[in-house]
DNA sequence: AACTTTAATCAACGTAGTGTTGATTATTTT
DNA sequence: AAAATAATCAACACTACGTTGATTAAAGTT
């Protein structure tokens, strides 16, 4: 996947990506120019295009890329484990590293989740956050509810990537640690309970 | 707040955002030209600048003029209120117009909230609709529990901001009477009973 | 209906960013 | 040391921008 790049083109895409960065946390990425990036990173406008088509190019592929590390993470969650945790007061390890790796590329994900970030990006976010998080539980959950299961899915989901956000819109003060125990116990404490699949907690 | 318009004023200003709108189903909001919308409204691009800075500031216009109407239809609401009519079986009617303006402006906020929607409209509509739900019960909500109580919050507010999410991106398939009943139930039966604030219903 | 005010049109202008080209220089790999 | 690859630079035509001033059209006003 990652073959061996020229030390020159591997420099270049490094200072053209903190270069874009930097130009994000300062003004919209719509107003944001291939000029402006290649000044900014010390390049040559026309090296620009040697490497990227234009700047949405250039965003995609940070996107694609973070979106990739974070995928490799969120394979590893399996959601019948993470209760067992729940009920010993244990972070789930396999939680831990997700938001271990959201930490690590916090500033991206702080700019592309906040009021100026990328709507399309966060629908895939939360797509992979949950998909595989509920995809064993679909078969289990009863047929007839209070409410549709399709909504039910939906407000779940949404509501665990909102726990995420507010982690990261927050500055991640939280621990990833502490982070992994709130979000099992949200799963696990939520409507889940509710909708019958899990028993009520003794409190 | 409305002033009486010049009939051209009016006219040509809805030529214009009806013009937006179409390009809007077709490409990105960044991808889209003055000269475009000049254009496909039949009107002369000089005649945008009379109206709009760019079109950036048109699509910031109606994003607050959606808002504003939303937003009066959520000052309506009362969560105390609301919790009766779940009990009742009935949706709570202020509810209900909620949805319905939501329904009104479906094209508009499709657009907005789907992928290559604007992510800061998201947030903002996200706030109009749950401070106002929930800003008389953080009082009473406890101080320790399992989930720090902002958190609890952004949870909360996610998961139902989610339930409206998948009811617009699903082509609300569903009346707004029977989305005010799901959205009462979801507040009503979710994380309120785990939290405490209110008594888990007998199922 | 005549008058006044306001909008929209049109052509033209300089400006800025775009994407590409070909020739040249610098660096890395082999 | 030689060959291969990247980055640089200047130049190009092109497109959209935002603004201007003069003109025409349509609305509101008395």
């Amino acid at each position: 996947m990652a073959e061996k790049m020229d030390r020159r083109k591997a420099r270049t895409k490094q200072q053209l990506q903190r270069a874009l960065l930097a130009l994000l946390t300062e003004k919209g990425a719509d107003t944001i120019t291939v000029t402006e990036v290649a000044e900014r990173a010390d390049v040559n406008r026309g090296t620009f295009y040697l490497h990227y088509k234009d700047v949405a190019d250039m965003l995609q592929q940070m996107k694609d890329e973070v979106l990739q590390h974070l995928s490799a993470c969120v394979e590893q969650l399996d959601l019948t484990e993470a209760m067992l945790f729940a009920d010993k007061e244990e972070p789930y390890p396999p939680m831990m590293r997700v938001f271990e790796k959201i930490a690590e590329h916090s500033e991206f994900l702080r700019l592309m989740l906040g009021p100026g970030g990328d709507l399309s990006f966060a629908i895939r976010l939360r797509e992979l956050m949950t998909k595989r998080m509920y995809h064993n539980l679909e078969i289990s959950a009863p047929e007839k509810h209070l409410i549709p299961l399709d909504f039910w899915a939906a407000y779940q989901t949404s509501a665990n990537f909102g726990v995420i956000l507010h982690w990261i819109e927050g500055g991640m003060a939280l621990p990833p640690e502490q982070m992994a125990k709130i979000m099992i116990r949200a799963i696990n404490y939520g409507p889940l309970v509710t909708i019958g699949i899990r028993q009520a907690p003794k409190g």
